[in-house]
DNA sequence: ATCGGGACTTGAACGGATAATG
DNA sequence: CATTATCCGTTCAAGTCCCGAT
């Protein structure tokens, strides 16, 4: 029984169609003579309505099977593309693999003690640390610069980790971090850093030889990269935002601490002299390493990179699901409207937290555990984070939310709405303190079991990916094909649609310096431009006409000029504070842009970057410029 | 039927490489 | 040609949601 999320089994037979022929095209000019073993394939389809015009292709024709080699190397040669055969794939719930094969993890090498004459200070005295002490004292001296070594939890946490790694002595001694030295160890690594660079050569050659003992797994006969191969080193956990545990101490990861999930006959050798803590032969997760993170409580994986076949299935399967969306969108947009106006309060409440996730894509907002930034989504929404208008700027009904998202990210909107939104909200507040939720009677999983009652396989999420998707395609169809334009007007045009995904999903980053210096040259030559017309203003003209006509015409130039900086400024605040990649990463069908690519002619490379091709191959090999999200 | 462990997706920041600029 | 801005891949934190144990 293929799970509502196996597209793979349902998959869109325009789609699969065109798969087939370009896989049987590539198998013609390869001239493979080599006889294909028939295999029954079970295409189990969703109904799909939009497609139900398309002509079927036979499934008689037959398809080669992919050789399960256990005995593959995983070194000295350069890993396959899984989607020339993806009209072969399925059943990709249950079992991951059949095959899975690699090294195991690369560690961070063992730490190197300090030369004798760089030493903390305290207090102005040199003191020599134990090992680990020293080592935690390094990676405090890297972040000495930085706002967060400011930061008093930081400070806190970090300083009573670090005189527990320190001798009964020292321990005794240290009792303040603020007469701590560190600017010794600091400069030291600084130099060391410098000599490096100019090691480059070398360091660059170690590390593509690393890359290519451990960044490869061999996974059902087929070579792929691995994502990230090594292990996370020891440090100081920063976190995001305002973090309980900023400055806590990540230990170090050993051998011993690492599950290793691999082929009963490939385990892989522990580095020598160790052992790993478990092997497991786990064929339906997805996962070749596996260890505990200390500090967060959850458990940290080596997976395959985004270019792998899985990655990829799973990304279609994402696209395909948010699709599929769009057939359901408006009876499910109905029944939330219509959950306004129920006499039971949960339901109520339901209706409006699904019209906030719909209409401003916010996250669901799982209940979180205790030691994290105080965070909020959906249904963790508090009084505090609301304000209802009546009346706002001429608009009736304005709601304002206020609060930090993921990764501590603000989310700020004011949104009209409707008189039953509204008064919905207004009941939902009343009598409540700033700290209690909105959404009282709602959690998150509640909304979901909801939400794939309505559709199968619907979970809050899938609203983001539909929405933003859908806003690229309706912003690119704005775009009619044009020779004569420009490439450059192209790529523009692409970067506005981009950056309104972007914007809807709420995906911000800090601005660089570079980019600060840039917005305030702006604000000061707009300063600058409004002092002139100001001074021009006060200086009366002559009266003679003639200067008064040149003094209107100074006036309007200088205006002029004004309101195009101003709108520059705009465009580079937006440009600046705006992370395009999450969503093209995340959010955008791959396939509406490259769509958009051939219907224009556009390159593929100028808008996606060697990692999104590899990561979208999928979409591009296909390259079918009808297609429609 | 609930709950929390577990697996995997999503996210901004970082820092090295490369391109643009004076 | 050196410096600075921008691009891009990597890193690792922080979400979502499933699933199996109870």
């Amino acid at each position: 029984m293929p799970s509502h999320r196996n597209l793979l089994n349902g998959w869109p037979y325009k789609f699969a169609a065109t798969r087939r022929a370009a896989f049987l095209r590539q198998q013609q000019q390869q001239q493979q003579e080599q006889q294909q073993q028939q295999q029954p394939e079970e295409e189990h389809v969703e109904p799909n309505e939009e497609d139900a015009d398309v002509e079927l292709e036979s499934d008689e024709e037959s398809l080669p099977i992919i050789q399960c080699d256990d005995t593959g190397s995983a070194v000295n040669s350069s890993p396959s593309t899984w989607h020339e055969q993806l009209s072969v794939m399925g059943n990709e719930d249950k079992i991951k693999w059949h095959s899975l094969q690699h090294v195991g993890p690369l560690f961070p090498p063992p730490y190197v003690r300090l030369p004798d004459q760089v030493q903390m200070l305290y207090n102005g005295q040199p003191m020599r640390l134990s090992l680990a002490a020293e080592e935690a004292a390094t990676w405090y001296a890297k972040l000495l610069g930085r706002p967060v070594a400011q930061n008093e939890i930081f400070r806190a946490n970090f300083f009573s980790q670090f005189r527990m790694l320190m001798g009964e002595n020292e321990r005794s001694i240290v009792q303040e971090l603020s007469l701590c030295g560190f600017e010794r160890i600091a400069q030291h690594l600084q130099r060391q850093g410098e000599d490096v660079t100019s090691r480059r050569q070398q360091q660059q050659r170690q590390q593509q030889l690393e890359q290519q003992h451990y960044g490869y797994c061999s996974i059902d006969g087929r070579l792929e990269r691995i994502g990230n191969y090594r292990i996370e080193p020891a440090g100081i956990f920063l976190g995001r935002g305002n973090h309980p545990l900023m400055g806590t101490l990540k230990p170090r990861i050993r051998p011993e601490d690492v599950t290793i999930n691999c082929s009963p006959l490939a385990v892989p050798a522990a580095p020598a002299g160790h052992h790993w803590q478990a092997v497991q032969h786990n064929q339906s997760v997805a996962w070749l390493a596996r260890w505990h993170d200390t500090v967060t409580s959850g458990y940290k994986y080596m997976l395959l990179s985004s270019a792998s076949r899985l990655q990829g299935i799973r990304d279609l399967n994402k696209f395909e699901l948010a699709r599929r969306l769009s057939n359901h969108i408006q009876s499910i947009r109905q029944s939330y409207w219509e959950d306004w106006k129920s006499p039971n309060l949960m339901q109520r409440q339901r209706g409006v937290a699904l019209y906030f996730i719909d209409r401003l894509m916010l996250r669901v907002g799982n209940d979180k555990s205790e030691n994290t930034a105080d965070t909020e989504g959906c249904c963790t929404l508090r009084v505090e984070h609301l304000q209802l208008f009546e009346q706002l700027q001429g608009s009736a009904h304005v709601v304002e939310l206020n609060f930090l998202g993921k990764d501590s990210i603000q989310f700020r909107r004011k949104l009209v709405v409707g008189q039953h939104v509204f008064e919905n909200l207004r009941s939902f507040m009343q009598h409540k303190q700033p700290k209690d939720l909105i959404f009282d009677q709602l959690a998150a999983k509640k909304l979901n079991q909801h939400l794939s009652s309505l559709m199968h396989g619907l979970t809050a999420k899938v609203f983001r990916t539909y929405n933003a998707s859908k806003l690229l395609q309706s912003c690119l169809d704005e775009l009619a094909p044009d020779v004569t334009r420009s490439l450059k007007d192209k790529l523009n045009a692409y970067t506005i649609a981009n950056a309104n995904a972007a914007k809807f999903c709420n995906h911000q980053r800090a601005p660089t310096k570079a980019a600060k210096n840039k917005l305030n040259s702006f604000k000061r030559a707009i300063r600058a431009k409004q002092l002139a017309i100001d001074n021009l203003r006060r200086t009366r003209p002559t009266t003679l006409p003639v200067s008064t006509a040149n003094h209107a015409r100074r006036l309007m130039q200088l205006q002029n000029e004004l309101a195009m900086l101003e709108s520059q400024l705009n465009a580079a605040t937006l440009r600046s504070s705006l992370a395009l990649n999450t969503s093209k990463m995340n959010y955008l069908d791959p396939r509406i842009t490259v769509a958009w690519c051939s219907k224009h002619g556009v390159p593929i490379e100028k808008i996606f970057s060697a990692a999104l091709r590899t990561k979208f191959d999928w979409a591009i090999s296909v390259a079918d410029a009808s297609f429609r999200f």
